[in-house]
RNA sequence: GCCGAAGUGGCGGAAUUGGCAGACGCGCACGACUCAAAAUCGUGUGGUCUUUCGACCAUGUGGGUUCGACUCCCACCUUCGGCACCA
């Protein structure tokens, strides 16, 4: 008796697949396409781990049933490949960060190919190659040239460790992404792409992609955190009426003004206290301020403090005059840095106030009684207007829009929206990035390198000391000319945010070897959108919200015809075990490579698809693990042992008794397999229902029907071929088949065949199971009824109790009502 | 604090539209095969009580709707995730 090989198996069919390439995106044009994509991964030296067995065994089950499902389908692998790994290597250990990287991508496909995925490898790509950069240079000059794409001076997030910039999506609780160290504040000029433009679109497009997690879609919203208000501008008596504008989402409460808060950087701040009293006092403050860290300035807890600053502002709408203050818990970065201060009406001013005895002042009265006074708490509920001039007795919905257009009369102010999404910061003071395309002159300032001399090819002559930029040590990249004069210029060194490299590579798959375009328009419109894309919750705002904004700019330039890149989206859940994430530190991991070559890729892929739904967490289990192999060695063994049936293929006879309910049972497969896989994406429950015919199967009796059972066999075989790829082909091929089982048709299942002659229904009394019954389909209620009430236990049930009420549910249940 | 997701046997999980809770797998127990072990095959397996028949309890907690609730409604508890002085 032979057994189950599954080393062996696999290397056998991958090396067959490879050449004869099956795996090659189909050419037929008249099917219709589908394109999943799985994120594809940063070639790190560890290689894979389990977290990317799953992704990739989830993305290949469907890419292999909508392929068996007569689909076209794109299934693309590539590497995110540039990144600060490689420069550490090359700062600690002295190797090329090119060839670093190049060596982890081989070894990673390598590990990658040993899973069997169907990957049409003729379109692997990788980010930090220049037939890819170069692009990525290009789009950024698109950026650049449609406005989206300016340098600035500004505060922003730097990394001391990874000794760099980082974007705002890039910082989580005030410390790196990458490294954990916490992020300071630097005054630096840098490059930003202009994502605000696009915040409404953003948000709309949301309500657009109905396949996309709720949480994902909540996760955006609150990211790009649209808020809706008014600006209303002060001016400043001492410095000339000169204006300051806050903004407030409660322009109704504007009569309750009663002081104005500016955060310690803003600008208008320096003229209002020089040569004031108290100027040194508030100097000495402002700096105390400005060198608390984003963090203890932002905590909820923080205790807010502020200083009069003894200057005045009047009111737009009344004229009066109110004190302007400084504040810590106002942002620069928020609005415009100032706000309005409403005491009586907003909780965080309330508790400034009364710290500091200023004025309260109500201006909203709900509509069933009176505040009381002095109030123990702000009122932010609705109301109607008092104190409030012109505005007395409207409801104060309505006064927002009202006192908004009246701000707008008097050009001080009107309706305004603020985001809480900043411009996307890209620069990056790294050598291992795609260097971004410009050149400074000074005669003509920054000069886009033009799109014919693009790449900007990375240079080698550069040091790693871990104390600059290497780029900026590299002559011969920095020295250059200018492409408008002609004359001596110097090439920009910081290197683009890698997310960059990753916002638009699922676009290049569809037209991976184009050397003139980052993709030809047409082959867009073949592949995109993406119709499921699958990869983890870490990305919710960061690679998911950028990869949305470029494909709406590139929608705009014409390129492409999707404003949405991703239709559906399928987050996985982590791969733990003892309840926590698989690390290195915590040295609970399992190498993905050890446990292919004890049991097989096919095990693997199916105890991580059996173990739990996709996007819930899944608990590694060693026993588990062991219980899907012994699985595939007993279909395996079982189709060996019944070998010779298919040599003579008996006609199956399906008429009666047990090859009847086999029949039956195989319908059943197909249908459960079919919705779980296709509709639902619940592979744990189509694998289980693999596992019941297969014991069905083996159940079987010796004496009946033989042709019924090569049926099951067959079918079961089919069934299996998405999840373990490898075993059901030898399996399909030991039955005789000579073409591949991948590309079979995937069965379809008789209705009629689902359809029972006799059903078993439960009779219950008040609520309870007493009794089972076994029924015709086609009895009907009555029929039901009476032998439901003539069963021996329920008659005992029901002495001494009269019937109520009969509920019958055909097929399911009858419930009797006594008592 | 706000928003979201989830709580089911010893474990992973199933129950798709309100209709027999616990499919499938793991683990465990017993048995067959074996000199023995491994592998394999078979049987059983939510809890309590009961010799049996069976009865009762049970899907985080407490209520409600319903003939009937893991599923719907209300309140609460726990865990996880996101946002958080955002004006």
């Amino acid at each position: 008796m032979q057994t189950y090989q599954a080393k062996e198996i696999e290397a056998k069919w991958q090396r067959v697949w490879a050449e004869a390439g099956v795996h090659r995106t189909d050419p037929d044009a008249t099917k219709t396409k589908f394109y999943t994509l799985e994120q594809f991964p940063y070639p790190s030296g560890e290689g894979m781990h389990m977290g990317h067995v799953r992704v990739y065994s989830i993305g290949d089950v469907i890419a292999r049933f909508k392929r068996m499902n007569g689909y076209r389908v794109l299934h693309p692998m590539g590497v995110d490949a540039f990144g600060m790994p490689a420069e550490n290597a090359a700062i600690e250990r002295g190797v090329n960060p090119r060839d670093w990287t190049l060596n982890n991508m081989k070894k990673f496909r390598e590990e990658q190919e040993r899973l069997g995925i169907s990957y049409d490898w003729d379109r692997y790509l990788a980010t930090c190659l220049p037939d890819y950069y170069r692009f990525t240079q290009w789009l950024f000059l698109l950026f650049y040239e449609r406005g989206l794409a300016y340098r600035k001076k500004a505060s922003v997030n730097w990394c001391p460790d990874c000794a760099t910039v980082l974007a705002n999506e890039q910082v989580e609780n005030g410390k790196c992404w990458r490294c954990d160290a916490e992020v300071t504040k630097k005054e630096l000029e840098q490059w930003f792409l202009k994502i605000t433009d696009y915040a409404d679109r953003l948000l709309e497009g949301l309500d657009r992609l109905p396949r996309w997690p709720e949480r994902v879609k909540t996760m955006q919203r609150n990211w790009i955190g649209r808020s809706e208000g008014a600006k209303v501008t002060f001016t400043l008596p001492e410095l000339n009426d000169e204006p300051v504008t806050v903004f407030t989402t409660r322009p109704d409460t504007l009569y309750g003004v009663t002081y104005l808060v500016l955060a310690p950087e803003h600008p208008l701040v320096e003229r209002l206290i020089a040569g004031k009293e108290k100027e040194e006092e508030l100097r000495a403050f402002i700096e105390q301020m400005k060198k608390e860290s984003e963090i203890e300035r932002t905590a909820a807890d923080a205790e807010k403090v502020g200083m009069d600053t003894g200057a005045v502002a009047r009111h737009p709408l009344t004229g009066e005059t109110v004190p302007v203050w400084i504040a810590n818990y106002v942002l620069m970065d928020y609005g415009t840095g100032a706000v309005m201060g409403v005491p009586a009406h907003d909780e965080r001013d309330f508790q400034f106030a009364r710290k500091y005895g200023l004025p309260i002042r109500h201006v909203i009265q709900p509509r069933d009684g009176e505040l009381e006074n002095p109030l123990a708490e702000a009122y932010t509920g609705e109301g109607v207007l008092i104190n409030s001039g012109p505005f007395d007795g409207m409801d104060n919905r309505e006064a927002i829009r009202a006192i908004s257009d009246q701000l707008a009369e008097k050009e001080a102010g009107g309706p305004a929206v603020t985001y809480r999404l900043r411009d996307w910061l890209i620069s990056r003071q790294r050598y291992w990035g795609c260097p971004i395309p410009i050149v400074y002159c000074d005669g003509c300032g920054a000069v886009p390198v033009p799109k014919e001399e693009l790449p900007v090819l990375l240079p080698e002559d550069v040091t790693f000391d871990g104390k600059r930029n290497p780029l900026t040590t590299s002559e011969s990249f920095v020295q250059t000319t200018c492409p408008s004069c002609g004359g001596p210029a110097r090439r920009e060194t910081d290197t683009m945010d890698t997310f960059i490299d990753s916002s638009w590579y699922f676009f290049r798959y569809a037209d991976a070897k184009n050397d003139r375009l980052p993709f030809d328009p047409e082959r867009i419109r073949e592949w995109l959108p993406v119709d499921e894309y699958i990869g983890g919750i870490e990305h919710a705002v960061l690679h998911l919200l950028y990869s949305r904004f470029f494909t709406k700019v590139l929608y705009d330039a014409g390129l492409v015809h999707v404003d949405e890149p991703f239709t559906s989206l399928l987050t996985q859940g982590m791969v733990l075990r003892d309840g926590a994430k698989m690390s290195k530190s915590k040295g609970n991991t399992v190498s993905p490579l050890e446990i292919i070559e004890r049991y097989g890729a096919d095990t693997a892929r199916l105890f991580i698809l059996f173990a739990a739904p996709p996007e819930r967490d899944l608990e590694w289990s060693d026993s588990g693990v062991e219980g899907c192999y012994r699985f595939l060695g007993r279909v395996f063994r079982t189709v060996m042992r019944h070998e010779e049936l298919f040599r003579n293929r008996p006609e199956a006879r399906p008429e009666k008794g047990p090859a009847r309910d086999l029949y039956r049972r195989i319908h059943r497969t197909i249908k459960k397999v079919t919705e779980d896989v296709g509709e639902r994406y619940h592979f744990n429950t189509a694998i289980s229902a693999i596992m019941e015919l297969m014991n069905a199967i083996n159940e079987y009796p010796e004496d009946a029907d033989r042709g019924t059972l090569a049926d099951a066999l067959e079918t079961g075989v089919i069934l299996l071929a998405p999840f373990a790829p490898h075993l059901a082909e030898e399996l399909w091929h030991a039955m005789g088949h000579e073409t591949s089982v991948h590309e079979q048709p995937w069965p379809s299942y008789d209705p009629e065949m689902l359809v029972e002659e006799e059903v078993e229904m439960a009779v219950q009394i008040n609520g309870r199971v007493r009794d089972k019954l076994v029924v015709p389909v086609t009895a009907d209620r009555e029929t039901v009824e009476q032998l439901a009430l003539n069963q021996e236990r329920i008659k005992n049930h029901l002495s001494g109790k009269t019937v109520r009420k009969v509920i019958v549910v055909p097929k399911k249940l009858v419930n009797i009502v006594a008592n």
